[in-house]
DNA sequence: TATCATGGTGAAAGCGATTTCAATGACAGG
DNA sequence: CCTGTCATTGAAATCGCTTTCACCATGATA
């Protein structure tokens, strides 16, 4: 592998001449010129491994993500891609396939392995994950959370869920019922359940406590909640879903239950899934900007890292929702 | 940051002897217990970089993929996720956005950065491709193609497609018409249309010409041509797609066109997507191990980074499929 | 003429590990 | 007692780059 001191012999000027070639410092024309071609001439690439011992920074974000394989955490990390691609980083990911615990690991494994920042794609956020932010040695920002004190991009979950109960609740004949996600998971859990049930209040609904399941974010744990639901009670007539993937595992058991293509609007969900839009003409759901969630969330962690000294651009951003198909 | 010497001097041993220590070598048990006592007081870490430096391996995988947001490539990361997390490497993750010139810039890039190996979730393979793979500096594992004299895992899409057109060219009753997409893919595109085309064939059935289309991957470029293949020849009954999802468009079309719900499969595809198969109760479709596929991939990749000089595990497998609904 | 910035320059000191190498002491066999 | 083996050890050399530092011209300023 030729290395720097290879190409500042060939160019008859010493390695540092071509440090300072290579990062913008001083250095004359003639020279510039020499080693330039010097490069070209023996194609030599600068070790990162070298760099990143020396400086201290190793152009890694590190991106924790609870599952890559769901649609809203895959559009996120396209955009955390587009950008970090654009700003010339890189992206080191870690899945930890909805295990909490995990998420504390690679917290850890990041700090004391080459990152220059993290973003953590959240779901749960426990004291210890707190704590872990809190003495988290390099910049770190959350998506999907709102956490005080901590710099993140979220969407008001509350107020999303609020207004699609109150869009709802006029139009549906019979019982609704609810099926939801942990309540560690403050957004998709506690925020939506609560922010939908005050919301169908708002509007002289209810949402009868018994008829409340919790799902674990798959399409068969919606299936099946559904399921029981129709069954325990026939009146049952429309299902709210805390994540569309949910939602279409509610359809089918509808479908299963009530017959197919009723045409009536019989479940709602979040994150305005593309599949079911195309295949269903559209459930009542609400649209959030994953992809950009990534995006603001990346942009806000390379200015603090690429930015001058002082100024950090690490901060809260909520970004708005719109509401589909009601 | 507390480095080894620290820990060597509170130990009260040379640092290679905590280097020794950290890596199996030689190491009396006294020093050894003094050792991982001042590491675990310190709360010493050591440096992945300076180590990368020295050793030459970074223990990163480079994985290159064409969308991250699809359903067949998010499921190959979580697998290839999940191989390199338990065998202790980090993945390096590179999102092309199907533009294939990215991809060979990535490819460029992982040589000169830091990663011990690629994994390239492939989609056209031109011969700078060949080229590029060829003169790779590290090894590298292809997912999705076959190509000659590299390493990799696929599966057998023209035989695939040859029983689904086999399978389907009977319980049609009008015309047939087909959506692929561009040839230079040659898995998805090129063999997938031929192998439909031949197993139709085989059963005495035709696809004729111009009833191929071709789309973009994209849910929404299925629901354009179909709708195109639907106002063009109104006999059209059934369309076989590249892809679920944009056979998911095409149902879309199709409800739009004739109403919905009609009961009767219309429309198939590949890769057996969760949300199609609930949703419609599951179309004719191939079932693809993608998460196998990451796993059998890094499994390969691994093997001849860790394993015994000389014994390369690269080769090449190919995954079997499972014809869905027919 | 004396004094200063100022653009340019290379030697050399690290960054924090790993690894070679020669040296040591202990111990078995002859 | 001498010698060979073998487990252990630390000093020192790298790995390939960045960055400080001392120093030189050169031209401007006083």
């Amino acid at each position: 592998m030729v290395k720097m001191k290879d190409v500042a012999e060939l160019a008859g000027v010493s390695s540092a001449a071509v440090s300072r070639y290579l990062n913008g410092g001083y250095i004359s024309a003639d020279k510039a010129e020499r080693i330039k071609k010097a490069i070209e001439l023996t194609g030599y690439v600068r070790s990162s491994q070298a760099r990143a011992l020396r400086t201290g920074s190793t152009k890694l974000i590190g991106v924790i993500v609870p599952k890559i394989n769901s649609e809203s955490v895959s559009r996120i990390t396209a955009g955390i891609g587009q950008v970090l691609g654009r700003r010339g980083y890189q992206m080191l990911l870690a899945n930890t396939d909805n295990a909490a615990d995990r998420e504390l690991e690679y917290l850890d494994l990041f700090q004391n392995h080459p990152v220059d920042g993290i973003v953590l794609v959240a779901t749960m956020i426990t004291d210890e994950h707190r704590r872990a932010i809190e003495s988290c040695r390099v910049p770190i920002v959350l998506i999907g959370q709102h956490v005080e004190g901590a710099a993140c991009v979220y969407h008001d979950d509350y107020e999303a869920a609020f207004e699609l109960g109150h869009a709802l609740a006029g139009r549906v004949d019979g019982k609704i019922a609810y099926i939801g996600v942990t309540d560690e998971d403050r957004a998709a859990g506690f925020d939506r359940r609560r922010g939908f049930e005050a919301g169908l209040r708002a509007a002289g609904a209810v949402l009868d406590p018994s008829l409340i399941r919790q799902g674990s974010f798959t399409l068969d744990s919606g299936y099946r909640a559904a399921r029981e639901l129709l069954s325990v009670d026939p009146d049952v007539s429309f299902i709210a879903c805390a994540t569309d993937t949910m939602a279409a595992g509610a359809l089918r058991a509808f479908d299963e239950a009530r017959g197919m293509g009723e045409g009536v609007r019989r479940v709602s969900g979040f994150g305005d899934n593309a599949f079911l839009r195309a295949l269903t003409g559209g459930i009542p759901t609400v649209h959030y900007g994953y992809l950009t969630s990534g995006v603001e969330a990346t942009n806000m962690l390379l200015n603090t890292l690429d930015g001058e000294e002082g100024e950090s651009g690490l901060k809260t951003l909520k970004l708005g929702h719109q509401l589909m198909n009601v």
